[in-house]
DNA sequence: TAAGTGAATATTTAATAATTTATTCATTAT
DNA sequence: ATAATGAATAAATTATTAAATATTCACTTA
């Protein structure tokens, strides 16, 4: 039997349809995205989208996935290094998801419709990144107690409250009301207050 | 000349009107109160209410106002008493914040139509809000200096970080989320962790 | 048998007409 | 002169219809 050329797997399909999808996406929202436009530029049928993913919102879901995906790797490198404080690194996970927010809406990007489709229908993919990010600032706390710089004891439970006080650096809704510089300052602000506390010495 | 007899004044008159469309608003939502209900209910005609008020949305923002200035003063209470610690005091501020959105989410109450009315519209009568509560923590911080309780520096800075610590329970949207105990104990561990602080001491 | 399609159907969205409602104003009462 | 109104108009809302789009499926192709 002759050998196939270039086989398609059935992977790299379902890739190549989420890449012209979050193309569309982004440029359009998802309303305007239709699935004739995705199943044009991925050279297929639209009845053939349906052979891949089980309606127009899985393809908008998994490309959340995607893009949540990178976005846990971003902040996880920005706070990578031995070197760094707790309230350092505190500091750079707030200020990654600001950067994040400002990101999905600026740009072109009619990204939010998509957003706010998918946090709407699919509250669990939201909940991951609320996992993801509660988990990164519970390994900051954990870490902070190894060398002295803080005393936490219950460190899931503060994890939680801290990300709770991050909530408005983490809603593009609320990033877009003020700007860069002052919600920058904000995050600093809160960051150091959250480290030092209110009390006197 | 013969006395009047219960010479309506124009600001009882008003306050008449006021009273009838805050019920509507509440009972229906603002898009669906016309002004004829409300002409009816305070036993006037539609065009009469033009002679108090300039339009709709002056009548729910001045409801609004009514409704802000009653709240600002339930916590202005919550927080009155000079033999309270300062985290007692912002304790018991973010719990009646709480408070107040669950009374409007929940009860019958439309009223968050109207809310969402005027907050878009008005967005000065919002800030007012704003300004009242950081006014509230402000004084808080002052006389936690004054006891030796706090040693905070920047009172106006520092109460607008912690405010914005707290958005989440001064947002109706976000209340609504949560059961009340979940976030009544969110706001404790908040509120600790604002006044202690995770530095090792 | 697996991958893919065109055409049929069901659901959504957009456009339009019909109705209701907000606002104004000339006029009446007090 | 001040307070109030009914009737006229402008603006917004809702109901209705038409068009576009998502989804399914019997059928073709490799």
């Amino acid at each position: 039997m002759p050998p196939k050329v270039s086989p398609e797997t059935t992977d790299s399909i379902r890739q190549r349809i989420l890449d012209v999808a979050l193309e569309h996406f982004t440029r359009y929202g998802y309303g305007k995205t239709a699935m004739a436009d995705i199943a044009n530029d991925a050279d297929m049928s639209t009845a053939n989208l349906y052979r891949y993913f089980g309606n127009k919102l899985d393809i908008a879901g998994a490309c959340a996935q995607n893009c949540i995906r990178e976005n846990i790797e971003n902040e996880r490198q920005a706070i990578a290094g031995e070197h760094l404080s707790a309230e350092q690194k505190l500091l750079r996970l707030v200020l990654a998801m600001i950067k994040h927010c400002h990101e999905t809406i600026t740009e072109d990007s009619h990204l939010h419709d998509a957003v706010a489709m998918v946090s709407a229908k699919r509250p669990d993919i939201v909940h991951h990144k609320i996992d993801a990010q509660q988990g990164m600032i519970m390994e900051i706390l954990a870490h902070g107690n190894v060398t002295g710089e803080l005393d936490v004891k219950d460190i899931a439970g503060t994890a939680k409250t801290i990300l709770s006080c991050m909530v408005q650096f983490n809603v593009p809704l609320f990033v877009g009301l003020y700007s860069r510089e002052e919600f920058e300052q904000l995050a600093r602000d809160t960051v150091a207050l959250l480290i030092k506390g209110l009390h006197k010495d």
